[in-house]
DNA sequence: CCGTGCCTACCTATCGATAGGTAGATAACT
DNA sequence: AGTTATCTACCTATCGATAGGTAGGCACGG
């Protein structure tokens, strides 16, 4: 069962985090939800930073994961950004919590040096997924309009997050993602 | 000097907020800023609640000052539109801050009720705001697809913030601004 | 097949720092 | 004298982190 433990302590973190935010984050309250004690995590992760850290790495990785199984799989431009939203959206199905991203990003200027580099690969992982995802959709645009546009639609995405997450509805995300489509922003 | 030291710990409050966050605020930190003692502060605002639904409550009143003297005043549709915006820029310039409603906004999960009604007060009136000053340009829209897409500017603007600060990077929030003009989404 | 040594994965107990909050004295102004 | 605004001094709760210990498993030489 080794890496178990591990695993579940970082699972148990991102619900916190993206419930609450990093800095709410405690050594005391993870190990209760996970049933060991608190100096025990310090065994997996030496300090809080390296903790945060895994967690935005990890999170990437997941997403990455899935979102390049979307670029395989044959599917139309509409169906395939839809997936895409969908993840964002799963965040605040999940008891109006928000992306581990839109979470960090908000706290940027309280968090550790390495924190800060996963996640800035968040993001950039994304823009460079967008840019795959959205391209063949717009040849008109040059390599920098089309990257441009790619961080837009991300950022406007996480906004529809997080103004959806302040009215504490759900509902708000989805009318936002539709104007966006309606004003033809969107696929 | 009465109302002097009041709102002077809330110009205090309301940079660290900004800069790291509401859960981040500590008594003793504001203190040590405004040059008082941490227990002075409890006379002015009881509860740590008390001085962030106060904060919420003047950051929204004082947005809207300004926003509606941007209404008086015989501005262009873009013009008008371009001071808006600017007022969220001016929270990256200083100090790569955010928007107190969008830190607000993401630790959402941790707020007291009463900062909370506040926190939907900024969005509420800011999506009142937009509906007035984008009406004009889109007589093609009914009432609820203006205000759907009042909320969606709204959002993709809070969005282009929060993207900016994770990257620690202003330039990231004007280029995407430019993404949303460009694709024409906003005038 | 048995002991020695090392490793993993936890534990208890405690550290200094800091959190929000309170009681009561004090000084100045009205 | 009463009100306002601030102080000193303290409380309890919690924070991340560390020290030191231990039970169980695995590897290896004799």
């Amino acid at each position: 069962m080794t890496g178990d433990t591990r695993q579940t302590i970082m699972d148990a973190a991102r619900a916190t985090v993206q419930a609450r935010g990093y800095n709410a984050l405690s050594f005391r309250e993870i190990a209760k939800d996970v049933g060991i004690k608190s100096a025990s995590i310090h065994y997996h992760f030496p300090t809080k930073g390296d903790l945060g850290a895994a967690l935005a790495k990890r999170y990437t990785d997941d997403a990455m994961a899935y979102f390049d199984s979307l670029l395989d799989q044959d599917l139309d431009l509409e169906t395939r950004f839809a997936r895409y939203v969908a993840v964002f959206r799963a965040a605040l199905a999940n008891d109006n919590r928000m992306c581990l991203y839109g979470v960090m990003a908000a706290e940027y200027g309280d968090l550790p040096d390495h924190v800060r580099t996963e996640v800035d690969a968040f993001s950039a992982a994304n823009v460079g997924w967008l840019v795959k995802a959205l391209g063949p959709a717009h040849p008109d645009l040059d390599d920098t309009a089309l990257r441009d546009r790619a961080l837009a639609v991300f950022a406007a995405i996480e906004g529809a997050q997080l103004v959806a997450r302040g009215r504490g509805d759900i509902g708000v995300f989805d009318t936002t993602i539709a104007a966006y489509r309606a004003a033809g922003f969107m696929p």
